[in-house]
DNA sequence: CGCACCTATTCAAATAATTGAGTATGTGAG
DNA sequence: CTCACATACTCAATTATTTGAATAGGTGCG
């Protein structure tokens, strides 16, 4: 049921096709509410359906015609009721890495070391983009400028939140490694 | 897939019915990997089917029988090799609140802040959980001591990235109120 | 020219997860 | 005595999610 108003929100920052949905999705929603293109597609289909969005196509020259999809009021008043109302489900943290850690006892403890290196790769990858992001929203401005003349802090804030948990889960990471390597001390 | 290797590792720590699985799954490996009952008695069925689990029923007098699960050797190695390979998916985050924090604009900030206080008590009764479980791990012994000696460190670093997530989750809460109140002021 | 990758979507199949109820019995509080 | 809650599961129905492929043209590299 989330997803569907997840897209309403992302419909908040204008009118987009399927298609860029689920590229804008992949840097700011899915960090919080993970979707597939196909997830998107049919959500769309029904938010459409429901009168919560509308859509028209674009005919475009050298590609694929697209439909693009806005707000319609109902779906602008179906979003705020839901932003009010409290969340259905706890949040769920769902991290294969940690079922091997779990399980690592009586293998290698190295072997596991090297898993928790290349995700340390991964969330520095994605702690990059998030400060990029952050750093294009600010536009030079500090932090209390903008919160004092943006119209919007929703976004800002869920940016907020990704950035504080990457840079906890780097922060797991090296005290992870630190234990592992007291396990096996070199050589 | 996963949830079958979460159900392996969760018996590492010795046998146990699916009724005592969905108990203790609850506090340890639901924190990254969450399953209903019906979920984890399904997977139990098919790693019996699998051989990777034995199970013996015990009848009890005054309760209804019950049917007691063990790694099976070739359930071990299945798991072993499992925590060696690299995860398949990368960390999701599914958070509801976070869709109504990203959607609040245009709406009353302080419903939105009764939401993230909310937020903030279930937060604070999971760290309290979290850290009586740390203790009893300790059980009087510094961090170091108990590194040293312990011969599974795989569940005391899984109940680490607990802690330190949801530290960084009340954090985060309290960094969004202010943002808010800002936004807000009394009176 | 061939190959990989981008735009832009749709379809179908399989697997997984959620919800609600049902079956039995026992314990403890008020 | 009743009500809620704990033990210990099972079943069925519905939703949600994942995976793979299909369609169809465009762009850029060597």
């Amino acid at each position: 049921m989330s997803l569907r108003y997840a897209v309403l929100a992302a419909l908040l920052e204008g009118e987009a096709s399927g298609y860029e949905l689920s590229k804008s999705f992949d840097v700011s929603l899915a960090n919080f509410w993970p979707a597939t293109p196909q997830q998107l597609y049919r959500e769309l289909e029904r938010l459409a359906g429901d009168g919560l969005v509308a859509s028209r196509v674009v005919r475009q020259e050298r590609r694929p015609d697209k439909r693009m999809f806005t707000l319609t009021e109902a779906g602008r008043a179906e979003l705020g009721a839901f932003a009010g109302r409290p969340p259905k489900r706890p949040t769920a943290v769902r991290d294969e890495l940690l079922i091997k850690v779990q399980a690592m006892d009586g293998g290698d403890p190295d072997v596991t070391r090297v898993l928790i290196e290349e995700r340390m790769d991964r969330v520095r990858g994605k702690l990059d983009r998030y400060r990029r992001l952050r750093d294009r929203l600010l536009d030079g401005r500090a932090e209390d400028e903008y919160l004092a003349t943006a119209e919007r802090v929703g976004p800002y804030l869920t940016l907020m939140a990704g950035i504080g948990f990457e840079e906890q889960n780097l922060r797991w990471c090296e005290r992870a490694l630190l234990v592992l390597a007291r396990r096996v001390p070199l050589g």
